[in-house]
RNA sequence: GGGCCGGUAGCUCAGGUGGUUAGAGCGCACGCCUGAUAAGCGUGAGGUCGCAAGUUCAACUCUUGCUCGGCCCA
């Protein structure tokens, strides 16, 4: 494969008379060849200045409108839709926003880059909470009362507020390099979005799927308010314990009648709201007996009166036991408990004193024995409510870590509570109203409270008192430390309190008709076979099963969660947000269901915002056949989770962006979307339309700092995306975010950064080599591959390998495999292999030879296929080459996926020819460690003849091995030896026609007298 | 506390259904080159495969427990 006039050129030639005078010329001073060497060139800097260069190319692509023009480069191609899932409109991007906005942007342009019409539309979540929050934190700094302002004008500055930092996002996000249509993004709070998500929540109520309930939520009884978790904080409190006996009067074990189920509990207010007693089916319980002795401190009697007085005292006190059922392992703690209540009793000369007491445990049985026993509330007396029986119900949530293993059980107060008394038909009451008091009406207490006053739940406080009165009362002390919730803004203390929500039922079935993901016209293909409607679950956990998961684990994490999810809580009692938009009938509590003042309801959020719903429109809405008086205007909120579910609708199925289309091909979220916008969005899509909004769903994990950690701003590990833009560059953080495993938890930190950038700088390099080797590269040059030298036929083959690794990385969105396989192929197929042995070629041999053309014909395949596979990747870089190539060109970013000519090369052969160049290159590795040989173009070479591919000359192997010579051996070894041959004074070679004197061989004269000529 | 996920060289990652001395690239060290030069080439040193038991002739690969970390929930 080396030029045909290799062996000629080993003829020494007759000297020249122009060779005489060059030789007499080395005699004296040896001439410089450097000028007459084809070295690379190029103004592609070396040094990238990402942070400097990098805003002018994004002011470039502004310019030309990079985003329109490639619309309408791909127009009428297959569409490929990446549904933007969108982010909340409040504060900086942090490095997860980094990390997710880079992946969707590599996903839409490998699509694009394929040839897909893959436009992506970036979007903002407005509504909610966190808005509300910073706005009501101004109004404090300006010493405003939120309730003083009046809710338009409180919602319009959560807009602005909103819409400010959906400006900032967005200029962060562009220069990160995201490409998408900033200009026109979607944004929950646009009127246009409003009203189609009122129109979403309208299709639920049309169809049934929209119920009334109740749900203990967190509440303030200082603010009145309903409070969300993260309004919530814990403090260390101490609270009054108590231990209450409930009586029981029925159960399957006759011994238990009439003994006491004890409870233990720190909120001795709920014990009004009592209905039922839990215990745990797997606890084990005992019954025990405790016995009063009230006489042990007698004095001995003086004379017979006395003696027949203290007599009558213990025969009375005889009776004084009782039963108790408690959890075998907490008997020690209930005794001591009660022991420390008994003396104070005696201290208070409420008991006679030294009375003692003791507990004896008899028969034992398991928590599941106790189904089917009831027990009666202390002030059953009362009668009404308190009359009812008590039932004890198991309940998974009891353990035996605290109290006595049997949980009272107040269904408005406790989520477990809750749960428990639901599944079991008992219904909260709603006994405690939004200031903390009892109902005026109830029947123990009414009107009394506020239940989180300390004093009320006191010893000496009305509960406890009334316990007291009528014996139930076994313990009592105010010392209790735990962590309690606190209202976030008032400090003041929580409570779990029932309050009427809107739901949607996950198992009514009632939603529309499930339709598959994956085979669209299914249904004409089966001959019209109707399958049954569905339940919510059922659809979603068929929709479930029907989309591909990347990586498939999400399937599980997201099946789990949905098959576990309880009712879907809709409403929320706030200001900014969607309204729930029905009119409750005042006597039948049903909502309206008429579509034309649905339609009124939809035009007035349209024109209006979400204002539209405000009362002074209520009239309009409802039209002349209601009256506003006969109904109840709702006043919730939706959960801000519907607003981010109903953006399929208002995105892609609205027609504001042309280009889209529904369903999605792709939702892209981290790892805590399974349930959030994935989980919503399948609910909203099952419920409304039968199947999920997305073909696809690609999860990944979150970013840690260098050592695996949580980033926390207290930590001070947080790596800031603003800043290592600043500091290095957008393609730095681009590159990173595509090398890590995304599907897993990964790291990013300095010393991570640092190996980022140096892998950056080798791919730089790669360009920079392209483009200085390509210099004045024309189409003449070119040479049709099958006129290649072999190794030039490999490296197209080798490229071939690549782009064929590739494309299977982008389908299955594997970018950290991808970025690895370029990297790789820079620095072992190119770098160090086919570069270094073609820079004899390239650097020395005329411009015409054809053996420099087939190079260089490489060399610009390789550069059109390189520059489109590193631009997703390193968007502002291609740009950067592509632009010192073409500087008249168009973007980069426009082109397609390149065309690698198919070029056949046994890669077996060519496999074991570079195991071959391994041995050689470590061979001769001890001659350079004594500097026998320096470079290895001095070394000649033997070689076992047995380890020689079939058809490479020994000057073949000589080239691709960088030495002197090679020849072949009949020995298993490498022998090295350095050569007598002298060094060409400009390719350094060392070939036998060489004078000692350091003059040029055969090819290099040749090729100089050329220039000279020329 | 519960559910799910993960822990392979300094870093980023490979290691079908268990089978010889656990791999790659980068970084690092050393050397070469000084005509890709804050570049290029070569060689080399780095790992108790989180820990501990167990199953097996054999475990990074299977089981259990623990530990560390993460997400979601309580």
């Amino acid at each position: 494969m080396r030029r045909g006039a290799q062996a000629a050129r080993r003829i020494r030639h007759a000297l020249s008379a122009r060779r005489f005078v060059l030789g007499a010329r080395a005699m004296t001073e040896k001439r410089d060849y450097k000028d007459t060497v084809f070295l690379p060139k190029t103004d592609f800097p070396m040094k990238a200045g990402l942070p400097q260069k990098e805003p002018g190319i994004l002011a470039r692509w502004q310019e030309i409108n990079l985003y329109e023009k490639l619309r309408e480069a791909r127009s009428g191609r297959e569409k490929f839709i990446l549904h933007d899932g969108p982010p909340y409109a409040n504060g900086d991007m942090h490095i997860g926003h980094a990390l997710n906005h880079v992946l969707k942007d590599m996903v839409v342009r490998t699509q694009s880059l394929l040839g897909k019409n893959a436009p992506y539309v970036p979007g903002w979540d407005c509504h909610g909470l966190p808005i509300e929050w910073k706005v009501e934190e101004q109004y404090r700094k300006k010493k405003k009362n939120k309730d003083e302002v009046p809710a338009k004008e409180f919602r319009a500055e959560c807009r602005a507020y909103a819409q400010h930092w959906v400006d900032t996002q967005r200029e962060q996000l562009k220069r990160l390099g995201i490409n998408g249509d900033w200009d026109n993004p979607y944004l929950t709070m646009q009127f246009e979005s409003e009203a189609t998500i009122v129109a979403e929540l309208l299709k639920f109520a049309t169809s049934g799927q929209l119920y009334r309930g109740a749900k203990p939520v967190m509440w303030s009884p200082v603010e009145k308010t309903a409070l969300a978790e993260a309004e919530v904080e814990y403090e260390d409190i101490t609270s009054t314990q108590i231990d209450v006996a409930f009586e029981i009067t029925e159960s399957p074990i006759p011994e238990l009648v009439g003994a006491h189920a004890v409870i233990w509990t720190t909120t001795p207010w709920t014990i009004p709201v009592n209905q039922a007693l839990a215990y745990g089916p797997d606890v084990e319980y005992v019954l025990a007996t405790i016995e009063y002795d009230f006489t042990s401190s007698m004095p001995e009697p003086a004379d017979a009166i006395a003696a027949e007085l203290i007599a009558q005292i213990k025969a009375a006190s005889k009776g004084s036991r009782a039963h108790a059922v408690i959890a075998a392992d907490l008997v020690e703690q209930f005794r001591s408990r009660h022991a420390g209540y008994v003396q104070s009793q005696v201290a208070a000369r409420k008991m006679p004193p030294g009375t003692s007491f003791s507990i004896t445990t008899g028969q034992i049985f398991k928590g599941s024995d106790l189904a089917g026993t009831v027990a009666r509330h202390p002030m059953h007396k009362l009668g009404g409510f308190y009359a009812a029986p008590r039932p004890l119900l198991p309940g998974d949530f009891v353990t035996t870590d605290s109290g006595t293993g049997l949980v009272h059980m107040a269904p408005d107060h406790g989520e477990d509570d809750f749960d428990l008394c639901k599944a079991h038909g008992i219904e909260p009451k709603f006994v405690v109203e939004g200031d903390g008091k009892y109902r005026e009406d109830w029947l123990w207490l009414g009107g009394q409270g506020s239940v989180i006053n300390p004093k009320f739940n006191a010893p000496d406080g009305p509960i406890l008192t009334d316990l007291k009165e009528v014996g139930a009362l076994l313990s009592a002390s105010t010392d209790y430390q735990h962590s309690y919730p606190h209202s976030w803004r008032s400090k003041a203390k929580v409570i779990f309190r029932c309050t009427p929500q809107w739901f949607v039922p996950m198992d009514m079935p009632n939603a529309v008709e499930h339709i598959d993901n994956r085979a669209e016209g299914r249904w004409e293909n089966e001959g019209g076979a109707q399958e049954p409607k569905l339940t919510l679950r059922q659809a979603a956990m068929q929709a479930i099963a029907d989309t591909r998961f990347v990586p498939a684990k999400g399937r599980n994490r997201i099946g789990s969660m949905v098959e576990g999810r309880p009712d879907w809580v809709l409403s929320r009692q706030r200001a900014w947000g969607v309204p729930i938009t029905l009119f409750v009938d005042r006597k039948t509590g049903q909502y309206l269901n008429d579509p034309a003042v649905n339609a009124r309801i939809v035009e007035s959020i349209r024109t209006h915002g979400v204002d539209g719903w405000d009362e002074e429109y209520a009239a309009d809405i409802l039209g002349p056949d209601y009256d506003l008086d006969d109904y109840e205007r709702v006043t919730d909120i939706l959960d801000v989770w519907f607003d981010s579910g109903s953006t399929h609708a208002f995105v892609l199925e609205s027609g504001r962006w042309p280009d889209l289309q529904w369903p999605a091909d792709l939702y892209l979220e981290g790892s805590d979307q399974h349930r959030g916008w994935f989980q919503s969005s399948l609910l909203e899509s099952c419920g409304t339309r039968g199947r999920a909004p997305y073909k696809a769903v690609l999860t990944h994990g979150f970013t840690m700092d260098g050592k695996g950690e949580k980033m926390s701003k207290s930590k001070g590990n947080t790596i800031s995306p603003l800043d290592t833009m600043r500091d290095f560059g957008a393609d730095i953080i681009r590159l990173w975010a595509l090398s890590v495993d995304y599907t897993e938890d990964h790291r990013i930190g300095p010393e991570i950064l640092k190996g980022v950038a140096d892998n950056y700088r080798k791919l730089r390099n790669t360009f920079r080599y392209l483009l200085g080797a390509l210099d004045g590269f024309t189409e003449a040059e070119r040479l049709p591959v099958a006129e290649m030298p072999e190794l030039e036929r490999y490296g197209l083959s080798l490229l071939g390998e690549l782009d064929a690794k590739l494309k299977v990385c982008v389908d299955d969105f594997d970018f950290n495999t991808y970025t690895r396989a370029l990297s790789d192929f820079c620095n072992e197929d190119l770098s160090a292999f086919f570069f270094d042995i073609r820079k004899d070629s390239l650097y020395c041999d005329a411009p015409t030879d054809t053996g420099r053309r087939a190079y260089r014909t490489v060399l610009d395949t390789l550069f059109h296929a390189l520059v489109r596979y590193a631009a997703p990747v390193l968007v502002f870089t291609a740009e950067e080459v592509w632009g010192t190539r073409y500087p008249d060109g168009d973007s980069v970013h426009l082109l397609e996926w390149p065309e690698v000519p198919a070029a056949d090369a046994n890669n077996d052969r060519w496999d074991a020819l570079r195991a071959l160049r391994e041995r050689v290159t470590e061979a001769i590795e001890p001659f350079r460690r004594e500097k026998t040989i320096r470079s290895s173009l001095q070394a000649e070479v033997e070689v076992p003849a047995s380890a020689v591919p079939e058809g490479f000359s020994d000057e073949d192997l000589a080239d691709l091995f960088i030495t002197a010579t090679v020849t072949r051996g009949q020995g298993d070894g490498v022998i090295v030896k350095p050569t007598d041959m002298a060094k060409c004074g400009r390719c350094w070679r060392h070939l036998p026609e060489v004078e000692e004197d350091g003059d040029v061989c055969d090819r290099c004269e040749t090729v100089v007298e050329g220039m000279e000529a020329a």
